[in-house]
DNA sequence: TTACGTATTAACCATCTGGTCAAATTGTAT
DNA sequence: ATACAATTTGACCAGATGGTTAATACGTAA
């Protein structure tokens, strides 16, 4: 408290005016950051563009937002690791995203038109959880574990600069290839 | 030091009698369950079989090995977010797994592998470090994001258990129909 | 100006935490 | 049995941390 209190140009006391207590702050802090992560994946699934579309526009969108704040994914996945009551927090998030803008049911949308599309033969069929757990692993993974990259292939930041760029440039075509009939 | 000690049944001064102190006994832990989850992996990339049968054996590895100490990407990155010092860890850790066992460059072996495979017209053109990155985010994401997954998919344990077992009939049938010429 | 609610602070407190140390216990070679 | 090193412990300490409170500063409507 009293490192965050400095950092904000502000009295420890305030902090605890403000926001009761510590997990309080922290509670405020993740639902922020949490919504940011999450509103616009579901806007986009929730639409109703062209399944291809969807995936170019989720993976253009997550690679050049999470650049932006590249310690988005790798807090709030800690976040969630380490404090339990993160979870109920997020289901509550995720509810609000849903009933509130446009997006009713993105997951029932979702599903519908992969199936739709599977029955035409513009797709492989894909149950939409996979579909979903794909596509946010590929765009997501790479910010939080980035360390771990770094470490492996043994890129520094310029190195890892390179990666992402190239990343940007071929992963909607590799998602897209494998859902080819 | 104090809650570790007793889950040890240990005095707390003897856990600084071992490692001196907390940031060398964090630093321990680490390094043993980073290597865990890096050894199969250079050692499959790194052996003979075809391409092919690495995905697949990566695939199932991971999945079935992570399954039985689910915490341990979570862990993983939560410790590389939040200390920077374990990044110089990891790559000391890469680099033991490098030259101690049988998988001198396992990345250079793939390279090689992916662009005969390529030029031989069996899959598809794909840089060594994408492909890497991609499999590994497929297999690794799901457990370092379980309560994201579950919250987002609405899934109770048992939901989520039988997600994992329809991943692990799927996710290398998808990630092979990606590389697909 | 006065009055009053909001915002902000300094000082303080209880507790927790990592760490130390001297003493005690255990193991073992002679 | 003795000596000696390795192991294990209880007691203690200094500093950090989350949190409280009473007092002060600030804005603003009457």
């Amino acid at each position: 408290m009293q490192e965050i209190a400095e950092e904000a140009g502000v009295n420890k006391a305030l902090l605890h005016y403000y926001f009761r207590n510590k997990s309080r702050l922290g509670e405020a802090v993740f639902r922020r950051v949490a919504t940011g992560m999450f509103a616009r994946l579901t806007a986009i699934l929730g639409g109703d563009a062209d399944i291809e579309i969807k995936v170019t526009q989720v993976v253009e969108t997550y690679l050049s937002q999470l650049s932006k704040v590249p310690y988005v994914p790798g807090y709030v996945l800690s976040e969630l690791n380490q404090h339990p009551e993160r979870s109920h927090q997020l289901l509550d998030i995720v509810r609000t995203l849903r009933s509130n803008p446009d997006t009713p049911d993105f997951l029932g949308a979702l599903s519908k038109q992969l199936t739709r599309a599977a029955r035409e033969g513009r797709i492989r069929p894909i149950a939409p959880d996979q579909f979903l757990v794909n596509l946010v692993s590929l765009c997501v993974f790479p910010f939080a574990a980035r360390p771990m990259i770094c470490a492996v292939l043994q890129l520094d930041d310029r190195g890892y600069e390179r990666f992402m760029k190239q990343r940007a440039a071929t992963l909607t075509q590799f998602f897209l290839d494998a859902l080819r009939p």
